[in-house]
DNA sequence: CTTGACCCTGTACTATGGTACAGGGTGTAA
DNA sequence: TTACACCCTGTACCATAGTACAGGGTCAAG
């Protein structure tokens, strides 16, 4: 199986190669083999990982959200009940962004759409956007 | 013009007291009217704001961004053109989101699909939920 | 055989986004 | 008239998520 060093993980996935160790303590990635002389020596799965981690991010999910995904892992002889109460609840959250995200969208087209016919108002969009989005 | 204290406002909008002070701070809300002995006065308009940035917070964005975002009012006598521009690079970032989040719902379904279905496999869905949304 | 580019550990520092006082004023209700 | 719930300012503290050393090892190229 191919491997990467440190310096090489962190490149392909674009982030800073301290993170990978802050990212390993605070266990979203096992530890990884190590060579000989001790240096960290990364697989494949470890960077989808990284990038899976990364994209969460940029998504709004914090670090310990993102592991509660990363565990939902369906393992052999467990019982699958707590893996489907947690899916069920992440996804009813990633619903709840799309619906936010949407909402976004919507109003930044009216904004554009009033840039380009020069319908100048004073008024903003963009605050009503969640009028109808508390519960977010 | 109803106008409400701050305590008010944290209690409408579900923040901390404190919280209304640093946004003011980072100039996501102007300043506010003052009482003749010197409270601060809110309207309905700064309270949709504070759940715009609360809303918007949740979909990832930061408070730099939020300020960005409320930045583009539409001013009478004012170019569009730079409101539009940004606009549009916020309509795509927004756009890159959703489809993040599709594709995580896509694979939460998926897993409780399995889980469902008991068709227990050890290979973990969410890993390959962003292999080919790497330009997130 | 040493210089440079990697790696290791531990620890310290940083930025962001709050949150919590301390010390003081105001205003109404018992 | 004093107790309580508010408000004010300034400043200090906190958690999260990194980021940057210091001090030291390894190894290939010149």
């Amino acid at each position: 199986m191919k491997t990467m060093t440190r310096g090489e993980l962190a490149k392909e996935c674009g982030v800073n190669i301290e993170s990978l160790r802050y990212y390993e303590k605070r266990r979203l990635i096992d530890p990884p083999m190590r060579s000989e002389i001790g240096y960290r020596l990364y697989s494949n799965e470890d960077a989808a990982r990284i990038r899976f981690i990364r994209n969460a991010q940029k998504l709004g999910f914090t670090l310990n959200e993102i592991l509660e995904l990363l565990k939902l892992r369906i393992k052999k002889n467990e019982s699958c009940e707590p893996v489907l109460e947690k899916a069920q609840k992440k996804l009813n959250e990633v619903e709840q962004k799309i619906k936010g995200l949407k909402s976004m969208k919507k109003v930044l087209k009216q904004m554009i759409h009033r840039c380009e016919e020069s319908t100048l108002t004073s008024d903003c969009p963009i605050l009503g956007s969640f009028e109808s989005g508390r519960e977010l």
